[in-house]
DNA sequence: AATCAATATTTGAGCTTGTCAACTATTTAA
DNA sequence: TTAAATAGTTGACAAGCTCAAATATTGATT
């Protein structure tokens, strides 16, 4: 167990490392867009045809409502993002892309696509390797 | 090629998601000891016998000269870390962990080792895989 | 039907993180 | 010795966050 634990930290470890040091070529994907490495985030999590509401949002992005809002808020101030009522529940706003939002996010991903990542240089073993275990790690996490 | 890079794509878009979920769980590590996981992270980067100068911070974190000052500021005011004149060079402050850094980063180090994170669910081989992939990005990087 | 607890979102205060431009001090190269 | 590069700081300012408090709705219980 202890082994276990020293291993996963050590990973954990490399995971951050890893993270700050590519922080510096994120900001370049939204960059010609204006969009923040969140705000992308949250373009590249919006599907055109699958809006969502505000806590969804919140609880995929690990942060509190009220910071949901104030990320909205930005986006719709950029007529990328629209807020709507949702069907059966007054109390909730669902997030939809407008016609904008959608063809940005279209750019964004085009964009990202176009520009080699630092993951394209492992080998494809790897790459499909790693893919597995971030699925396995996404799916257990919650229901 | 352009499969590679839908597949590197696809697997940084995991890597992202992956850890916008994991930030929730993120803060509890310096909660305890008021740090922010940032500083957290300086400080796991800080070893106790191996100080490094400001801009080399800078670097690793991917981030600008001046936020490192005041990342460095918050942590000074807290008593766990000091400026230090540089050998050679009377314009390199060297960071150091002061005696109470070097204790509260070993706190750290054996509470996040206690809280099993989310990688220890990984089998043993798939840990290993993960550490074998993150080594090799890292290591590639940067000379 | 009236009430009470839970849920979704917003607002406002306040902190940290982060960038940029401008400035000082030193070092290095021409 | 002047000029260009490097290390760090400062000040202004935006964004990302959290928390506590307020509003509006919904759901469940009497």
């Amino acid at each position: 167990m202890a082994r276990t634990n020293d291993e996963a930290r050590r990973a954990w470890q490399l995971l951050m490392r890893f993270f700050f040091r590519q922080r510096g070529q994120l900001p370049a994907c939204g960059d010609q867009f204006g969009l923040s490495p969140v705000q992308c985030h949250v373009l590249h999590l919006l599907e055109p045809d699958d809006p969502m509401p505000m806590s969804r949002l919140a609880k995929t992005l690990s942060c509190d409502a009220s910071n949901v809002t104030g990320l909205v808020d930005r986006l719709e101030t950029r007529g990328l993002v629209e807020r709507r009522p949702a069907a059966g529940d007054r109390r909730v706003r669902v997030l939809g892309l407008t016609p904008t939002g959608s063809r940005v996010r279209g750019e964004l991903l085009r964009h990202v696509s176009g520009r080699p990542n630092p993951l394209t240089r492992l080998t494809p073993d790897e790459r499909r390797a790693l893919v597995r275990i971030l699925e396995r790690l996404l799916d257990e996490q919650d229901g």
